[in-house]
DNA sequence: TCTTAACTTGAACACCTGTTCGAAATAAGG
DNA sequence: CCTTATTTCGAACAGGTGTTCAAGTTAAGA
């Protein structure tokens, strides 16, 4: 895979605004034609006429479809950490940690965040992606796995009985349920006929999630 | 997307012994480079040199890699909804009906097809992938909704109270988890450092799903 | 045994893929 | 205002894609 470094490596002048717009129209096409089909599934042609732009520009601005594709997960995985660990940190600070208030510390954020921006929402779906396959490992491991480190660590002072590889499992139950309740909502419908509200559904993934991460 | 029809359909002699190997052959390379690459990421040419055979004769046997894709998933999925039926059957028989036991019927007949033939696990990654993907949803719908329905019956028994979207959640947040089990031990091991024995961890996946459907 | 349906084979087809490239337009920095 | 780094643009390229096809081989069924 394409080293991913900084997208203004070696630059001698600063981007014009233009060029900025450019450059973030770009990439919330690639953001969306990503997460509706995948890595594979896309076309650089797909998401040059997503953005309005010619094949070139995608180029220029993506440095190449793997690392365009890099780039387009790593460009909101900051915010979304920070949003996590800001949560988190509320918690320490009021001391209410528990293994509920913790999952609702790391949901909550892509949730509160979808419902504001759908761009988000593709972003969620994106995510999915990676995480379903082993190909993107690295991506995952500089995204996302040192703020679930974070979660895991405190999860882990919660159950000091329990060993690191058990709460790493029920950790990973809990993030493939929460990407579930972001992408499969044509499944739960099938089966569930009628549709809850968004609340009550994240509601019920908390529940869910912290009463299997309870000592048993 | 192409219509699946019986693969026999208006055929005038049976196949040859040659012919039944060729074909098996052939979905066992398509279930190995599927399960590997996703739809999109494989090709008739990384199935036809997986399973040994010129291009023509993934066509032939297949019927276009679409369709190709649904029978490879179509295959597998009866024998698996007959050995979750007939452990749902058992349990019924014998009045040990609870949450645990229920996904235990659920989930344990892939864990142990999977231990006794790889091939079921390249299966099981595929099936991730289908469920993953909307796109997939009516090959979802035809192989595995039926089977789902008879569980969601009766954790549905379980729980007079909950609504049966309520519960339809659960069991797909329980669905996502399995399968993350089966796919994601690389996330697992990252995250958790040793990596434990696979009873361990399937009988803590029960646990966990179980914990998440009772009442609370 | 004979007929011919079914299978096997790989070359060929039309189209799509990611990427490169050079010329023209733009605007940052002096 | 200049110089020139950067961006815009789309044609062109080499290689891959799913699919078709026709000729040759095999074996089922009468």
């Amino acid at each position: 895979m394409p080293a991913l470094q900084d997208i203004d490596a070696k630059r001698q002048r600063a981007p014009s605004q233009r060029a900025l717009a450019t450059r973030k129209r770009v990439f919330d096409a690639a953001e969306r034609v990503f997460a509706d089909r995948g890595f594979d599934g896309a076309t650089i042609r797909d998401i040059a006429a997503e953005a309005g732009e010619p094949v070139g520009t995608i180029h220029h601005h993506g440095g190449g479809k793997e690392v365009l594709f890099h780039r387009t997960v790593a460009r909101r995985a900051e915010p979304l950490s920070q949003a996590r660990r800001a949560a988190l940190e509320a918690l320490k600070r009021d001391g209410t940690v528990t293994a509920e208030t913790l999952l609702a510390a790391f949901f909550r954020p892509i949730f509160d965040l979808s419902r504001d921006d759908p761009r988000w929402r593709d972003y969620a779906r994106l995510v999915a992606f990676v995480s379903a396959d082993e190909r993107w490992r690295s991506i995952s491991a500089a995204c996302f796995d040192p703020t679930a480190e974070l979660f895991l660590t405190e999860l882990l002072a919660l159950r000091p009985m329990a060993h690191r590889a058990e709460v790493a499992e029920a950790f990973v139950f809990s993030v493939s349920a929460m990407l579930a309740l972001l992408t499969s909502q044509g499944r739960i419908a099938a089966l569930g006929g009628e549709m809850r509200a968004a609340e009550s559904q994240i509601d019920h993934l908390i529940r869910f999630c912290a009463a299997g991460l309870a000592p048993s």
